[in-house]
DNA sequence: AGTTCACAAATGATATCACATAGATTAGTA
DNA sequence: TACTAATCTATGTGATATCATTTGTGAACT
């Protein structure tokens, strides 16, 4: 039996027109960036065809797009793996979470209204939920739609899809700084954005993301890697 | 006989050893950034594979993994194109440009060396002639060499990709900027991108960089889309 | 016992086939 | 002539089959 049917890839619910090829991608893409495959782990493509129950066809279309986004590194002798984290690795991407967020943010001030204030403001309740119930699956998923949805209210914004292709690759690895603590704090200035979101200060709002970003979960990553 | 016997894609050499899907990626990647194919060109699989000798297989792979960097547009009616420019999506562009390359240009300059100037140097020289022969594909690829042989000296980059993803989005437009224009006068600052590499200078670097990306061939667009 | 070579199993890559759907075209009717 | 309906074609999607390459295993030899 091949070790792929050790393979834990959690499934979500899609509209009934999805394509095959969708789903996986998005199923694989979920698993990559809740840390359920492990970095290092080697994929073939019939065994997730056989782990998700289609033919390679579609699974090869998935993993090609996730290469495509450098969150599966196709290596030299074909065979497929979630690349591992390094430090340098992982300082560059923290800063480019930065550079990129930052940026997004600022363009996208003049646009926010009270009402989209007000559910980032919700989203952060649910977070707090979800941390008092340990639930890191949840948490990392609404952090994202936290963040996602200040980037998105920009009427032409073209920044998102690249920020969420580095958040696909700091994912994986966040799991792996999780299982190594014991007990999870969570430590975000989503207040403190969302205080400047509401002043509409600039300054404020690009310190405070910055600070969400390098001293959340990612900043313990440096302590395991160092 | 479909339309698509009209698509105009440039070959391109690869190593014996490279894949179909990988080759068929390339060629397509090149040409939407020599803007070969005209944004909104309604493009088919079958029609892709006919004008490149293959099966559908490997075609849908290499679409599949434009379209997640954003390079090809999938309708609702499962119907593909190059997306239309918009004067919005343009402006956007070029602020994350600069927001990106700003950022890996500073991660940057503390790895590089005189050696790798001298053949940005000699790379500028080349644009100097391909401009002098108004070859403006060549001038495109050269550009982007430039810049990217700056932001790959970091040991650890990550931003490349990124970068490239962007370039992608912004490229076929320019072929249209320049159609516009009868003749091409080469707008660029590579030669105080280059002082300022040779003397460590940051805050020189980070403002021809910016002047380069702003007042370069892209800033001709506003006007088109004005 | 360790190394090497040969053979078998597994895997990736691509073409082909089958099916469902969306577009285009033609026929029929008002 | 204009509009609608039915048919036909083109197209995307996914499964299967085939081929070449790679990996893994075991036997033979030193």
């Amino acid at each position: 039996m091949p070790d792929s049917q050790k393979l834990n890839i959690p499934e979500i619910s899609f509209s009934e027109d999805t394509t095959d090829q969708e789903a996986v991608y998005a199923r694989l893409r979920h698993a990559i960036m809740v840390g359920t495959i492990e970095p290092g782990t080697q994929l073939t493509m019939r065994g997730l065809a056989d782990a998700m129950g289609l033919s390679p066809t579609p699974i090869r279309e998935a993993v090609r797009r996730l290469n495509s986004e450098n969150a599966i590194e196709i290596l030299p002798n074909r065979r497929m793996t979630v690349p591992k984290m390094t430090l340098g690795r992982f300082e560059e991407l923290v800063s480019l979470r930065v550079a990129l967020e930052t940026h997004a943010a600022e363009r996208s001030l003049p646009y926010i209204s009270d009402i989209v204030i007000d559910k980032m403001q919700t989203l952060d309740d649910d977070m707090d939920q979800a941390l008092a119930m340990q639930d890191l699956d949840t948490l990392t998923i609404l952090n994202q739609k936290f963040h996602r949805m200040l980037y998105s209210v920009h009427p032409n914004q073209v920044s998102v899809p690249v920020i969420e292709s580095v958040w696909l690759q700091i994912g994986p690895f966040q799991r792996q700084v999780v299982k190594g603590v014991h007990e999870f704090y969570k430590i975000d200035h989503h207040k403190e954005i969302l205080a400047a979101l509401r002043s509409r200060n600039v300054a404020s709002l690009l310190a405070s993301t910055e600070c969400d970003i390098r001293e959340g979960i990612s900043e313990n990553g440096k302590l395991l890697l160092a």
